[in-house]
DNA sequence: GTGAAAGCGCTAACAC
DNA sequence: GTGTTAGCGCTTTCAC
């Protein structure tokens, strides 16, 4: 290979390959049939563009086409279990279809969410996955101006499709099957808690209306309102809030739901401590997966969430060329319950 | 906001502006000072791009300049703690350039990791981190032809500078913290025990050499061969190889290192079981951090990698403009000991 | 202080 | 079957 210190373009090969620009594009961007190139032709081009270590621009190509041959992905965070399961997943279906998945974070910065996703539209991207915006539909409007494909995952939009875990649904089953295991103990009243989450989340005010639909299922009664800590998603608010509900009630609450690994974490540091009788009589539950609290010396039934689940369903919707409905789709989450 | 169908051009903005286009590239990318444009012209731009909703091409841009204003980052997988900190901790040092800093997974496949490099370097990103690659140098020959800043991370290579945990440093670290919590009895032979990794695997050999040097330091001898278990990067793994561990000992050996919290769920799953006075006289330690691991009934000793340490030492090289040198800078990951 | 014009490397008519 | 040519939208001399 040549190594000349400018890089190689179509006219280069073209020149070497004793061939045209247009030749030399149709070979070597796969367009082969359209014009109906000679074997010997495209050999010698090949060889040529070989011999030269030719790359394509895709900026120019780009440019030229309104494509990128690059498919986006914007997530508020990578370090979090389920974010980064749905960026795998992502990566695994754009491999199927021949496009570079790229995956950014916007730690739920506003601003920063639109600056990025103004930028990747002004690379051409060939689609937008939309996770967890902090406002899904100002991105949608950014990607609908922009005629680019998009679609809202795991927060729903009004301004596009949605494709999101059924989170009522899996806190529903989690919180009815942990009524269930707790028995008749955990109908007196103040026995069942919910801990984690934010209250403008979305996803939170789902779980948590689940958790107190089935309240009143299991027990005809919503759950005591001093057992709802929806003080956030961090290990410290878990703790605070477990300490204040063991205080309060002098033992485990009958039910307990936790929001998330992450406030589990806390909840865990207190629960740690207790000797292991102390579980009897009592059913706790995580919404979210992690595959050490399989196995703690305590049983804690979990909703995992189905990343792959999700963005299947979304290739899906835009295989189906679903440019402009703006339906949410839901899927349901995995129980794993103990 | 006029909502003409086709996208505007900087030509656009120029005739509503009634300027000419090079007056309102200039204004519009800042390149203000260089060419000193009234205040009254500028404020027409502004105006006029505003009012005709104007976003820049930045292919077309790119295509022109050679630049792309986006960084990448290509790491094994996003689905892993320390790979997906890394992610995080690039997204971190982006934003404070001003870059897009858009990471792709590759799955440990060699041909789906060179593809994607030259995608992204024919779309002209502005640097490359490699993280994990399977063919580091590889990658770093094709960055070099394309004349792109690069640098390993993670794990090193001969062709670039790389930014690597000091695997060694901190295995030797932790083991001898082992051996001392564990005592005299863990001098005698066949008490010390290593489970996980791959031997190919470079990081795994950096650990195996410090916990075995660390043996011979604290006990005068080498460690038996039949506690060595490297037998890969997954739980059942690690069941398996503490499984035989238990039954060839009768107990639980007094130094025990478990090469990642991915073989650690497995030898959890073992020791879980076991009654809390098994563990008096043994010392447990794990290479990587879980936060779950903190706080389990017995204790834990690990060894967490400084992803945000790691990311800043390799941007600092960069802004160094260590262009051509090789060398390996190694980054002590953090001990947490109990 | 501002404008005209020549590309960057590629694609896609359209000609032959 | 292959070549010519006109842009895609921007940056950047260079001229005025």
């Amino acid at each position: 290979m040549l190594q000349n210190k400018r890089k190689a373009t179509i006219y280069d090969v073209a020149e070497r390959a004793a061939a045209s620009a247009s030749t030399v594009a149709a070979v070597l961007n796969g367009s082969w049939e359209k014009r109906r190139i000679a074997a010997a032709t495209a050999e010698r081009v090949l060889k040529a563009a070989h011999e030269l270590g030719y790359r394509m621009n895709r900026q120019a190509s780009g440019l030229r086409t309104s494509r990128s041959g690059m498919i986006a992905m914007i997530i508020p965070l990578h370090d979090n279990r389920y974010f980064s399961s749905l960026s795998q997943s992502f990566e695994l279906f754009a491999r199927e279809r021949k496009l570079c998945p790229v995956v950014v974070s916007t730690l739920r910065d506003p601003a920063e969410e639109q600056r990025t996703v103004e930028t990747l539209i002004s690379h051409n991207m060939d689609l937008l996955l939309i996770a967890g915006a902090t406002d899904p539909d100002a991105v949608a409007a950014l990607c609908t101006a922009a005629d680019i494909p998009h679609l809202n995952i795991d927060l729903p939009g009004s301004a596009a499709p949605s494709v999101i875990s059924d989170n009522y649904w899996g806190a529903h089953a989690l919180a009815m099957h942990l009524f269930g295991k707790a028995g008749s103990a955990a109908k007196e009243p103040g026995q069942a808690a919910f801990i984690g989450g934010l209250p403008s989340d979305f996803n939170t005010q789902e779980r948590l209306r689940a958790f107190i639909e089935a309240s009143q299922a299991a027990t005809g009664d919503e759950p005591d309102s001093a057992m709802i800590h929806v003080t956030g998603y961090d290990p410290e608010a878990g703790e605070t809030a477990m300490r204040m509900i063991l205080k309060r009630l002098g033992r485990l609450p009958r039910v307990l739901l936790v929001n998330s690994t992450i406030a589990f974490e806390g909840v865990f540091r207190c629960l740690q401590s207790l000797p292991l009788s102390a579980f009897d009589g009592s059913a706790i539950g995580c919404y979210d997966f992690d595959p050490f609290l399989e196995h703690l010396q305590f049983p804690v039934s979990m909703v995992r969430q189905d990343a792959q689940g999700i963005v299947a369903k979304a290739f899906e919707l835009l295989d189906e060329g679903v440019g402009d409905s703006t339906g949410i789709t839901m899927v349901k989450p995995k129980l794993v319950l103990v």
